[in-house]
DNA sequence: TGCTATTATTAAAACGTGTTAGTAACGCGC
DNA sequence: GCGCGTTACTAACACGTTTTAATAATAGCA
């Protein structure tokens, strides 16, 4: 391992002009004029000796890391079992790529080291953060918003000045609650996706009640169960609920895979899926339209999500203007056949 | 947003002291002595201005940018699909954090920009390189291999002398199909997990034979099929098998994701698993015990494999005995009911 | 030829840290 | 009182860029 590093000194040496030129060549510095014979001879010496300019030093020197954070606040262990992850990472680095940036993933325990990405932003190793899966009870953030970091949420944390792209999860629960109603059925359950301290939890759980209200029908709190991200929580839940001897004919569950360890627990019941119990879930994950039933369910953009998310923190990295604060992208309801709308 | 930043400079103000001394006092160098009230000044100091080291700067002057690059070498639609990722990812940040280093994550399509990581690391924009899904044809990782560049595979390149961790997916496989056979089945078909060119898809295509071999069986080229990472290639190559008019009895699909839609497509024919098929899959999804039936499949350490990855490069990095080039971690079979064993 | 305007290039100052080499201050033995 | 070793600190350089301000070279014009 040779401990050589070739730098824009080597450049310029070769190429027999100073390194002030080769910078201007280089990142074709607008409002300089080079001559041609120069440009060739610096482009030549620098594609000759392989020169890639050092990250570190480049960062220092603009004041630009070229790198964004995507922060994640979730267990390891909800990270393990969330589809949509890979799915969001997908839809940023595209972005991310045409704008020559970087991507530097990290995971935050909610009741852990949350100062970690606000270091993160003072140390300015990124120069914004996409953060998803906000909480209101989340300090760091807090501070971020005050010292004007540039910031991008995936979810919504109402009250705050945050940009922030979202779905409108209430209405998209409504409506696929108001599917259900529309069956027939009358006793829907509810198993959401997470604790209700998660913003999109409690606005699913929201919606479901409104598409209840609106259809007069009377909201049974020992209808509703609450999951948690993982297919064990669904299969937990929606067990604890048929134990319960409440009668239902349907349920609702905010989350696909939670939906896949409910579908679990209702077949170990020696029930049939949709004709027992109709099912819709939450997310369309690519695996959704290939369970046995194939699953009804609510598709999200996430990809979109992600893509609109980082194009909005990199206009505010340019400072262009600070745009519209909230986005809301639209979902829109997948009907297969767990929900057993196609045997009417 | 003022404009302000925070410098050591600062802190050593504040403090009464030199820059040199908050730098000592911060990075608690050692062999070098510093009084007990002077060090408290300074940390006093750094508290109250609430300091933090820029990180180009650091990484410019002690020539470590404290990050490593996580790659994947697969196009954006393998990895919306790819359940393990996430996994990996939580592996990998558990070790990544206890050095107070930072993830750097990159998708590189195996057919477009390749050099990409190879600015990066020539950049020393990350100091080493963690490579999952490596390719014989890469002609950028082999460059990267010559210039002595700190890189582990997550998977194998047998001839190259780069450090790796893996499972051994031939025996894996191997073990899988036996079971099969010691059930039975004689006429088992086969739906890999990628196309050969991976080599973990050539090696469980490999271990198929080899258990076939050795129950001194046929190997019907007919029955074999190439899956694509994805459910949908599942779906259409079991469809296609099962279209074929070759008479089979069970399967060994070597990717749970990939199964999942063998399942489907089986479900569709009108045929059970496992009566009319059994069914056996690869890498054991945090999903596969919950599909309908709980599928049998080989479980693969996937975050033991990161986190044994990622301390193998530190070790590297930091000029440890570059130890023992290839580690291999042991599978097991995981028998569920798709596969039939438990009616016997 | 001189003077100015333009063009092409460079020297030097930032950027904020880590680190080597060096220097005061102090005590100590003789 | 002189050298000598310790202790506690600092001045100055290095890291590799970008960018500003300055300069050398060329052209335009009377």
């Amino acid at each position: 391992m040779s401990k050589k590093l070739t730098t824009s000194q080597d450049v310029a040496k070769l190429a027999g002009v100073s390194r002030t030129t080769v910078s201007f060549v280089l990142n074709d510095v607008k409002g300089i004029q080079i001559r041609g014979d120069t440009r060739r001879k610096v482009l030549k010496a620098a594609e000759e000796l392989k020169y890639v300019p050092n990250a570190a030093a480049q960062a220092l020197a603009r004041q630009r890391a070229k790198i964004i954070g995507l922060i994640l606040t979730r267990s390891p262990h909800h990270i393990a079992n969330d589809a949509f992850i890979t799915q969001i990472v997908n839809g940023l680095l595209e972005v991310i790529h045409q704008h020559d940036m970087r991507l530097l993933l990290d995971i935050i325990e909610p009741e852990h080291q949350r100062k970690a990405y606000l270091q993160m932003a003072r140390a300015k190793r990124i120069d914004g953060i996409l953060l998803s899966g906000p909480r209101s009870d989340d300090d760091a953030l807090k501070i971020l918003g005050e010292e004007g970091f540039p910031t991008v949420l995936i979810g919504q944390l109402p009250g705050t000045g945050f940009c922030s792209v979202d779905v409108d999860n209430r209405a998209a629960a409504k409506n696929a609650v108001a599917h259900l109603v529309n069956l027939g059925h009358d006793r829907i359950a509810c198993i959401t996706n997470a604790q209700p301290s998660y913003t999109a939890a409690a606005d699913r759980l929201a919606g479901y009640k409104d598409a209840l209200d609106q259809a007069g029908l009377h909201f049974d709190e020992s209808l509703v169960r609450y999951g948690d991200f993982d297919v064990e929580s669904g299969y937990v839940q929606m067990f604890s609920l048929l134990e319960a001897g409440i009668s239902f004919t349907s349920a609702f569950v905010a989350s696909d895979t939670v939906a896949l360890g409910a579908k679990a627990a209702i077949r170990d019941h020696g029930l049939n899926i949709p004709h027992d119990i109709a099912l819709v879930g939450f997310d369309d994950l690519p695996f959704s339209q290939y369970t046995d039933p194939p699953l009804t369910t609510v598709h999200l953009p996430v990809v979109e999500l992600a893509q609109q998310g980082c194009n909005l923190l990199i206009q505010i990295l340019q400072n262009e203007h600070p745009p519209s604060q909230q986005t809301i992208l639209s979902t829109r309801l997948v009907i297969r056949k767990s929900c057993g709308a196609d045997q009417l």
